[in-house]
DNA sequence: GCGGATGATTACCC
DNA sequence: GGGTAATCATCCGC
């Protein structure tokens, strides 16, 4: 939008004012001047044909003046600057002028009340609280930051995103820049016209009736052809903010892997959960605030883990025994823990003082609990290494008490052994010839190739149920 | 550069 | 609305 654009729409606005005048004009010269008098404390002579005596040569000094405004234009300059003259020394000019005034006030009050009462642009204030929001307009506040960190959490990845957020911002202060130095040149020409106008009114209004409240009404009509100039950049500087944001959400749409700590939050979750891996809402959501994801790269990534599990399991195996094995040292570890807690206090008090954190031990599904025990005792599994060996026993004692039943805690020590003797005794046919083991295999995995919703998926926090044991998490 | 891995999207189903 | 399957697009190790 150019300054002339800008100067041509407020020139026509003039104009169409102009030609409002002129009709006033006409008006007055054929119709209503009769029964006006003195006005304003200028002296105006009785209306003709009042006084009886001197009544048409008073109409015919006024018409006379009034056809020399009507045709001022029509003459050349210096012959328009004589009779401008001329006609302001005129007798009858005062009478005249103030009549014109009482007109052009009435009508302009009248077309003013109309139009003060104009609400904001709906659309100007949509634009304008865009532009606020975005830190295009208003005052700098790093504009766009909100969106871009908000863009950056959501990516999974905030430091990853620091070379895109600053290029967001940098585009956006230009934006800002740009936007800020036209505003200023469209105020700076709208006051320019403003003055220009309000110059020419004035030198107009000796040699026709221009009060200021006229003045202002038009200086009304520019600043409204301005403001319309206004929303046309304020349009167009959202439209780029929208381009930038646009862009800048794509990128952020941008595949990013996730963190290997997240990866293995999530696959430790999947493969302890294997008979049925549909993580609760409840799961997610704490799954997502581990991982430092959101809930729906939670959801994502197991639907994805889900088909492509079951798709190739052959090529999970090794995967499903590495977390098996994870899962089972971190049991291990604090199952330990618990006995010697359990031994500390009098067995006759179960439960004192102990809590098993999630973090310590994070299987809870049948299969995963049978697994650990198996690959603890066959050592079939090919990427098994349980460390310390040598107090395995003792770890299996609490393991079974503890991690599996955690509300007996040391309660019989030998009434474990003999479970735990039972579990092996059960879990020893899951290794197939090979001696591999299977039990990560989809046991929850029905002939259909979907996983059958026998146990529903419990919390990230709750695995300490014991083998038959309901789950704790109800919410399905 | 290639190919597998992987996160995201989409259409479809229940 | 959540899940599956197919697919896309990108990442990443070789």
């Amino acid at each position: 939008m150019s300054f002339s654009i800008c100067v041509a729409q407020c020139t026509d606005s003039l104009a169409a004012t102009m030609d409002d005048q002129a009709r006033i004009m006409q008006s007055i010269g054929g119709v209503s001047l009769a029964g006006h008098s003195v006005q304003g404390g200028m002296a105006l002579p009785p209306p003709h044909g009042h006084d009886g005596t001197d009544g048409d040569g008073r109409k015919q000094d006024i018409g006379d003046i009034l056809h020399q405004i009507m045709t001022i234009t029509d003459q050349s300059l210096d012959e328009a600057q004589a009779k401008k003259h001329g006609l302001n020394c005129h007798r009858m000019k005062p009478a005249l002028f103030s009549v014109l005034c009482e007109i052009k006030e009435k009508t302009g009050l009248s077309i003013r009340g109309a139009q003060e009462e104009d609400p904001p642009d709906p659309q100007l204030m949509r634009l304008d609280n865009m532009l606020l929001a975005e830190g295009v307009a208003g005052p700098e506040k790093g504009g766009g930051s909100a969106a871009a960190a908000a863009a950056a959490a959501a990516s999974g990845g905030a430091a990853d995103n620091s070379i895109e957020h600053s290029d967001y911002r940098a585009k956006l202060t230009q934006i800002r820049q740009i936007y800020h130095t036209e505003l200023e040149k469209y105020e700076q020409a709208c006051n320019e016209f403003t003055t220009h106008v309000m110059n020419l009114l004035r030198e107009q209004s000796r040699t026709r009736p221009i009060s200021p409240k006229e003045i202002e009404r038009m200086v009304g009509i520019i600043h409204r052809k301005f403001s319309s100039i206004q929303m046309q950049l304020k349009q167009s500087t959202c439209e780029a903010v929208m381009i930038l944001r646009s862009r800048f959400l794509d990128a952020r749409r941008k595949r990013r892997n996730f963190s290997k700590q997240a990866t293995e939050i999530l696959n430790e979750y999947f493969y302890s959960h294997l008979s049925n891996p549909y993580p609760s809402e409840e799961a997610k959501e704490e799954l997502a605030k581990k991982c430092s994801i959101t809930v729906s790269q939670v959801s994502n990534w197991f639907g994805n883990k889900r088909i492509r599990y079951k798709k190739n399991i052959g090529k999970f195996q090794e995967e499903a025994n590495l977390y098996a094995a994870k899962t089972a040292v971190n049991a291990a570890h604090a199952a330990a823990a618990a006995v010697q807690n359990s031994q500390a206090n009098s067995p006759t008090t179960p439960n004192s003082g102990f809590q098993m954190k999630d973090e310590e031990f994070q299987l809870d599904s049948a299969e995963s609990k049978n697994t650990l025990l198996t690959n603890m005792f066959t050592g079939s599994s090919g990427s098994f290494n349980l460390p310390n060996s040598g107090d395995m026993f003792l770890r299996m004692q609490s393991l079974n008490g503890d991690s599996y039943q955690g509300a007996q805690v040391g309660a019989n020590v030998q009434s474990q052994v003999d479970t735990l003797r039972h579990v092996i005794s059960q879990t020893a046919g899951y290794n197939d010839p090979l001696g591999r083991n299977t039990m990560y295999g989809p046991h929850g995995l029905s002939a259909n190739g979907g996983w059958q919703h026998a146990t529903t998926p419990s919390s990230v926090t709750s695995p300490t149920e014991g083998p038959g044991s309901v789950h704790s998490d109800t919410s399905n």
